[in-house]
DNA sequence: GAGCACTGC
């Protein structure tokens, strides 16, 4: 019958970070080498070819790699040693021993041709599918070639230094270090692992050693110093651009995961054009070598988007079959990944409830399927897990007591670390199998190791932006295509897998093939203030992938002169620049500079409350039962403010930074996200870093522990309507049916039950969100007089 | 009375 299961002991998950990361296969010598994909960030597989059957690709596909013997981790293929050669300049002992598993990767016998091609041009596009190894080994290919030192030359009659260093960009944080600690190590010139003191220590800085690899994120610096390989997060390398704009460090860029397509990425592959089609002045006349990276083969407009931006002449004719050559004139080089066959199995036809029909699919598989094999399913949201797991516990708790038992765990971003590293362990009584019911969590954030059956209920929450309205909606809509195929690939990690999907193969064949790109669904306000910020004078012009559209583009122009970033006549101003060099959004850049205005004076407390509300989701953990409430509400009694949520985020930092013994039990006895303070602590130092640079702070500030002392009504005031100079549109007034009408555009707005003035009626409100869920609400509320309003509309 | 996922010198 079913035997226990056997898993590695312990070790097979990690956190690193924020994250908690699959190990699997990467820390044991003996097992399949690690990719990024593995390590950490998943990616998808590669869209599946058009079918004539009409049939889902991925279980076709992979079978079809399995025929070919490639699609099996451990399969031995034979190895040409004349094909090996050590890049120079790494030490050596610590490559050899990653060697054998570096040469398994598919990508390893595609380095000679990777190498041509960006002797012969500044563009590729490699598309690797899961596994490939493309995110630790191309940078290895490249950073001893010619074009890739650094050399010195003449720019405006001065001698400068250009390139030298490999840039690739990462979506997350956590992607982007756990691959430079792999590539570090695989090159020889492993990082030391600093333990950064949470919010208690400065961030790691790391230069004072020497090696070729670094990585660069947010709060964590590790680039010793001879640093070839850099992984940086998207954000980071924008941010480079703003002091450098031709990037004059760098040789290559390569932009990795670029199929997320996040408004970074877009903006970089804009910037990137321009200097690709530029007259390479600033940079001395040296090229810059692009290569651009996606898990999915469905990359049209972005060969495209690259093909326009370099000279049509010299496009050379591919000897070889496995890259793509086009009239365009960028190559694309596709790798094949390594993935177990996962089979399809549809609804035969929809399913009038979702819920029944997933309770339905999981207990067929758990009766019909043997153990091992943990289900996987994807759902929208926390409340419908909630309730899932819930009946699923229900029924397990009827089945005959022969029958396996099961186990069931949540998982979603809200999630404390702990409870979701629980999700991560298999489960340790015999008999049982494990049920993970996740958000899109497990898309592409976590790996969750066991899983061979998925249950995709086929949608997905997602987060727009009306531009027309000026609010967001975060609503329930159908995946894309390449959000099915990412979802059944989870299925097929560690052995073949099976996928249900509750919808049936038409309503597939009817999905968008990719899902749209951030930067159509968001407020684009940001993205304007970062083209502006970087010379963009026309930003209609601007090359991008997609573009948003003329109105979302002229809504953000008008925003951005209304908080003062530009000109009448669309040039960027003083405080348009310094707003775009804080890492916060526009609207709170606003807010900082009107704090250092003589008039308001508080920076400190403005740079407090910032920096809770950008550290992530709320750092107050909702009370799910009355009995935590009623507990949890005494001690957060101290914290909340008649003022508003604003006032309660200051009070709560001012708490939290003069408790000096203990912070981790005083989060938990308020049942506060300790992750989250940690990470407001570190944007407060960042913060008060930069305003005492730009000298917006007169005299450093008193270092913690500070005694507490209450913020006198007078100075609350003035913090709040500090915050009307960043959010004046958002702004609602008491109607006499005792609704809330926003001054600017007269919705309905209800406050938000997360908020301390829920419930509650004042003369009128300010807000930061404005979210169409349920309902049309108001987030993280201040109470403000009517007249300020019209105040705050008025010119300095 | 309610919470998709990331991220920034």
């Amino acid at each position: 019958m079913s035997k226990k299961r056997k898993l590695p002991g312990g070790v097979d998950v990690v956190k690193v970070g924020d994250k908690i990361i699959s190990l699997d296969g990467y820390l044991s010598k003996k097992s399949k080498p690690a990719t990024k994909e593995e390590a950490s960030t998943s990616t998808d597989t590669a869209q599946p070819a058009p079918s004539t059957t009409g049939s889902n690709g991925t279980g076709n596909e992979a079978k079809q790699k399995e025929r070919d013997g490639t699609s099996k981790p451990l399969a031995k293929k034979p190895l040409n040693p004349s094909r090996w050669q050590k890049p120079r300049g790494t030490s050596g002992d610590g490559s050899g021993e990653y060697l054998k598993s570096r040469r398994e990767l598919p990508l390893w016998n595609y380095q000679d041709e990777i190498r041509r091609v960006l002797r012969e041009r500044d563009v590729l596009v490699v598309v690797g599918e899961t596994g490939s190894g493309k995110s630790t080994q191309v940078p290895q290919f490249l950073y001893c070639e010619d074009w890739c030192q650094r050399r010195k030359v003449e720019v405006d009659d001065k001698e400068v230094f250009v390139g030298g260093m490999i840039a690739i960009t990462q979506p997350r944080r956590v992607a982007a270090t756990t691959l430079a600690y792999r590539v570090s190590r695989e090159m020889g010139t492993p990082l030391n692992a600093q333990k950064n003191g949470g919010d208690s220590g400065s961030p790691a800085l790391g230069n004072h050693q020497r090696g070729l690899v670094g990585y660069s994120v947010r709060f964590d610096h590790q680039v010793p110093r001879g640093t070839r390989v850099k992984f940086v997060t998207e954000g980071m390398l924008l941010q480079d651009l703003l002091r450098d704009p031709n990037l004059r460090q760098y040789s290559a860029i390569i932009i990795d995961e670029i199929h997320e397509r996040s408004v970074d990425v877009d903006l970089l592959s804009g910037f990137l054009k321009q200097v690709l089609s530029g007259d390479k002045a600033g940079r001395g006349g040296v090229p810059l070598k692009v290569i651009i990276m996606s898990a999915t083969a469905d990359i049209g407009g972005i060969r495209r988007f690259f093909s326009d931006a370099r000279d049509e002449e010299t496009a050379i004719p591919s000897g070889e079959s496995e890259t793509e050559s086009t009239h365009s004139g960028v190559e694309v080089l596709k790798i094949e990944g390594r993935q177990y066959p996962v089979d399809i199995i549809y609804s035969p036809k929809a399913v009038p409830d979702l819920q029944e029909a997933l309770l339905k699919t999981i207990f067929k598989i758990h009766l019909h399927e043997p153990l091992p094999g943990d289900i996987l399913a994807f759902l929208t949201g926390q409340e419908e897990i909630e309730s899932v797991q819930k009946l699923i516990e229900e029924y397990a708790a009827t089945l005959a007591s022969n029958m396996p038992k099961v186990k069931v765990f949540p998982l979603f971003g809200q999630l404390s670390i702990e409870a979701q590293h629980e999700a991560f362990k298999p489960v340790k009584a015999a008999f049982t199998r494990k049920i993970v019911l996740a958000t899109n969590i497990a898309e592409t954030s976590v790996t969750v190791p066991g899983i061979r059956y998925v249950v995709d209920c086929g949608k997905a929450k997602v987060k727009e932006f009306r531009s027309r309205l000026g609010m967001e909606s975060l609503l329930a809509k159908a995946i894309s295509k390449s959000s099915a195929t990412q979802r059944a690939g989870r299925a097929g990690r560690e052995s073949a897998g099976k996928c249900y999907r509750l919808y049936t193969e038409e309503t597939f064949d009817g999905l968008q093939p990719t899902d749209l790109p951030e930067i159509l669904r968001n407020d684009v306000l940001g993205a304007v203030l970062t083209m502006k910020a970087r010379g963009i004078d026309d930003v209609l012009s601007f090359p991008l992938m997609d573009r948003p559209s003329i109105e979302s583009l002229e809504k953000a122009l008008i925003h951005l002169h209304f908080l003062g970033a530009i000109s009448g006549d669309g040039t960027i101003t003083e405080m348009g620049r310094k707003m775009a060099f804080f890492p916060v959004s526009a609207p709170l850049g606003r807010v900082l500079l009107a704090a250092a205005d003589p008039r308001y004076d508080c920076v400190l407390e403005v740079i407090d409350i910032i920096a809770c509300i950008t550290a992530g989701d709320d750092i107050f953990h909702q009370l799910q039962t009355e009995e935590v409430k009623e507990e949890v509400e005494e001690y957060r009694k101290e914290l909340y403010r008649r003022e508003g949520d604003l006032l309660t985020y200051l009070t709560t930092m001012q708490h939290y930074a003069a408790e000096n013994s203990d912070r981790v039990g005083w989060c938990r006895q308020r049942r506060i996200n300790v992750r989250n303070m940690r990470q407001a602590m570190n944007i407060r130092r960042q913060l008060r870093g930069l305003c005492m640079r730009e000298k917006m702070l007169a005299e450093a500030p008193p270092p913690d522990p500070q005694p507490f002392a209450p913020i006198p009504p007078s100075q609350a005031e003035t913090v709040v309507k500090c915050f009307m100079k960043g959010f004046a549109l958002k702004t609602a007034m008491l109607a006499p049916d005792s609704s809330y009408i926003t001054a600017h555009g007269k919705h309905v707005v209800a406050i938000h039950p997360s908020s301390v003035l829920h419930g509650q009626k004042k003369e009128a409100i300010m807000f930061l969100d404005h979210v169409f869920t349920q309902k049309n609400y108001a987030k993280k509320v201040s109470v403000i007089q009517a007249n300020w309003i019209a105040e705050a509309f008025e010119e300095d």
